[in-house]
DNA sequence: CAACTGATGTGCT
DNA sequence: GCACATCAGTTGA
């Protein structure tokens, strides 16, 4: 089954399959400990809401390849983006621990410790050597790889709870995590998020 | 062309 | 836990 086809789900079901995976990047490679799905057209909380725009064209494309953006004019986010047909799906990449290229890791983030790293969207961007150019990479065949897991992470080590920093529909509790993993990144809630706050 | 915004990071307490 | 620095991209005129 080629990776597209297993990324071919809903992103609510992917997002979890995807903890315990790889992402590696030349020398360095991150195992994903922290993710977010997006469904796309239906969710106010997605780059995709509300059509396509030249900067979220990657998510109207194929599952299985790199979605990046520009987060607050420095820091580079990627998703990976899932579902079926040109369904506008993506799984936000948010924290990760680096399993190999520690030492470029460490070169590229000076001020982080180890467990800081990757510990984040933007250092996770940052440790992998991440730019723009890289939006829409085909992660079975470009530079930059995904590696699933052989066996998934349990069910009973995989947490849920609301995404992180999001104004719209900030309370849908689509943000997976291996629980008590030290490079998970902790929660934030946005300072004019809508909806009920969290109790 | 100018103004606004943000799926964040860092430092300080 | 909290404040604020940050700046390219996006949007609207």
């Amino acid at each position: 089954m080629s990776l597209a086809e297993q990324l071919a789900a809903p992103p609510l079901e992917v997002a979890p399959r995807l903890l315990g995976a790889v992402l590696r990047y030349g020398d360095v490679a991150v195992r994903l400990t922290e993710v977010e799905a997006y469904a796309g057209a239906t969710d106010p909380g997605s780059h995709a809401f509300g059509g396509p725009t030249r900067r979220n064209g990657t998510m109207f494309g194929p599952a299985g390849r790199l979605y990046c953006y520009l987060s607050h004019g420095i820091h580079i986010c990627a998703n990976i983006t899932v579902g079926e047909e040109h369904g506008p799906g993506a799984v936000l990449l948010r924290a990760g621990e680096v399993v190999a290229g520690l030492d470029v890791a460490r070169a590229r983030r000076p001020r982080s410790t180890d467990r800081d790293l990757a510990r984040g969207p933007g250092r996770l961007g940052q440790a992998l050597g991440l730019s723009l150019a890289d939006d829409g990479t085909d992660l079975a065949t470009g530079p930059i790889r995904l590696e699933l897991p052989d066996t998934p992470v349990p069910v009973t080590a995989v947490r849920t709870g609301p995404r992180t920093g999001l104004r719209r529909a900030s309370d849908r509790p689509w943000r997976f995590w291996i629980d008590a993993d030290p490079t998970v990144s902790p929660y934030r809630r946005h300072p004019r998020a809508e909806g009920p706050e969290a109790g």
